[in-house]
DNA sequence: CCTTAGCACTCTCGCTTGGAGACTGCCAAC
DNA sequence: GTTGGCAGTCTCCAAGCGAGAGTGCTAAGG
């Protein structure tokens, strides 16, 4: 590894244009293109001393000796932290988000499927999708359903009309009355807690109320089992997409990336560690910890529902992507995703 | 097109020599390999002899001039239909199956969802797995839960534990008593019935009944509007296994096909159109309708449920797949989504 | 009439060759 | 520090060639 020497002005702006031109014709790019199209003033030989420099520090790279020059993962990674101008979504894609979201069924699973859909198809890239965690939202019902007399099906309706359902045996007989009955007072004694709220109230409970605790135990635990099989699970789609970039004319390529969404469970991992106070989280080429991700980018951000759930979005694609505008669509989903779940949350 | 004539004896069994041979290895099979491993009484010369017939017949094909020869996709009809033998699925197959659906959740979805996963398995291919219609499912459980004063969420708890949820505006605003006691009504009444069973009933009640009657048929309305959302869903899984068959290296092949999965409609249609009398259904390369499949063989059964309800299961491969053995393991995760679903009936 | 041996023919595949084109690195001059 | 010039390097494409595989055809044999 090279040290990370600063880049004076000139360098930056050599560095900027081989992003952009790369980024946009996927051909590496030479000293004359260069020169004719951003650097009238000088020379293609000048370029040349400068692009030898940013090959040497590790900025740019030479697929072999006689072609242009492609950014390195260091490359676009100076490019997103210093170079990349902030860009907004354009009028013809603000409308499909919006238009897209007008309709959407009121509840979050809908809205987070369709949220998969949409970003995918405005970045042409593969969406990521997570849940926000069950055990942050508040419940809003409870229903018991009696499935035999000591097996019975806990339903709950929780803030955002997520609905979670487990079946659990019970100790004793109990007839659909007796957990009617008992479904009216839960609901009363939970509504507008969270699953979090509950486990730690739990404690006070005396231990003389046995069934209803008992219930409220198998509650608590419906929500955290729910959970904890949610983090496995990432939304995703336009895997389509990914077949059209040419650096996937490879089908091993593929093939890991493939086996990463349809598992699931390593892609999860990377989501949940998303800072909330980012606003925007890049990861680029090899500063992934999959082998799969090694000629990919990932860009990550939150939405939230409330300001207290919260979850994660992005896109995979190519190191070669348009960063910005990827972040600015990204951006605009992630908004739109927010803005529809505060209308939900009652 | 040839005229279908009748294949002798001997022309039978070179046929399916051919498919047998190029099913294992994906080689154009030649007149020496099977004189020498399949034909030992006859000389080469023989079976060219043979061979060129059923090139043209059309139940074979020659990739060159001086290639062997591979099966038309009339070759494959001809052997799935009359040359197949039945095959059972190995104790290996057999006790993966049976252990990945010991501890499955119990709920229609969840386990529909784990025999996508196991079917893409066990036959190394994609898997299709279409839901059973909603409308024939029996109502197990009715619950209404007040959003806003004119605003409700219906839950509907369908045999199998499936649930269904559509947020549906009242006329005039309700309380969550008014509601909890409509839903108590609604459940004496509509317990055990199917939608199917309502939308008829519901002519019978008198106009006097005017609110119950709303929600009820609101409720008709919910179950069938699910019904047709779930029309486009095909859960698939196993696409990472379509990416080592060899006839998929290239990509352009695979873009049509993922589209195809990723939007689902069309393959929705195919699916639904398997005919429940039939065992097992099979359509062959271009028997498809579909572009994206022409190069693919589709393997197609169904399961049910308390043997009213019923779904479509099946699995996408190149058309050189072992069509006996996937159709063994077909069957059985199809038996074994059967079992499960079965014990959840009650 | 079916089967077989023999043989010429055809086609793929892998390797090599030879420009054409693109871009660089370096050097000497400004 | 910048520039023009030029030799050098590498890819890409097309053509050519030999080896190998498998065929179709023909003529002879059972």
């Amino acid at each position: 590894m090279v040290e990370p020497s600063p880049l004076d002005e000139r360098k930056q702006q050599i560095l900027k244009a081989v992003v952009a031109a790369y980024t946009l014709t996927g051909v590496p790019v030479g000293s004359q293109v260069l020169a004719a199209k951003h650097f009238i003033a000088l020379s293609s030989a000048t370029i040349r001393n400068e692009l030898a420099d940013l090959v040497g520090t590790g900025y740019l790279q030479q697929p072999h000796t006689s072609a242009g020059r492609i950014p390195t993962d260091r490359g676009y990674r100076y490019f997103v932290d210093f170079l990349m101008e902030p860009e907004s979504a354009s009028a013809t894609v603000r409308r499909t988000v919006r238009q897209e979201f007008e309709n959407a069924p009121r509840s979050v699973d809908a809205i987070l499927e369709r949220a998969a859909m949409v970003l995918a198809q405005v970045t042409e890239n593969v969406s990521l999708v997570t849940a926000p965690e069950a055990s942050d939202f508040r419940i809003k019902h409870v229903d018991l359903v009696s499935l035999e007399p000591q097996s019975v099906l806990i339903i709950l309706v929780l803030e955002g009309n997520l609905i979670k359902q487990q079946v659990v045996r019970l100790e004793r007989a109990t007839s659909q009355e007796d957990l009617s009955r008992m479904a009216a007072m839960l609901n009363r004694k939970v509504k507008g807690q969270t699953a979090d709220d509950l486990a730690t109230r739990l404690e006070q409970l005396g231990p003389d109320r046995g069934e209803q605790r008992q219930i409220l135990q198998r509650l608590i635990d419906s929500i955290a089992a729910h959970q904890t099989n949610r983090q496995t699970v990432v939304l995703h789609d336009g895997v389509r997409n990914l077949l059209r970039h040419p650096e996937f004319v490879e089908v091993n390529r593929l093939e890991e990336l493939i086996e990463l969404l349809e598992q699931g469970a390593q892609l999860a991992a990377v989501l949940q560690q998303v800072a909330f106070e980012k606003e925007v989280e890049i990861i680029i080429g090899r500063e992934n910890t999959s082998s799969g991700l090694r000629e990919c980018s990932l860009v990550l951000t939150t939405y939230n529902m409330a300001a207290r759930v919260r979850g994660t979005i992005g896109v995979i694609g190519p190191t070669r992507m348009p960063y910005g505008q990827v972040v600015a669509r990204l951006r605009l989903v992630s908004q739109a995703i927010s803005d529809r779940l505060a209308a939900l949350a009652n």
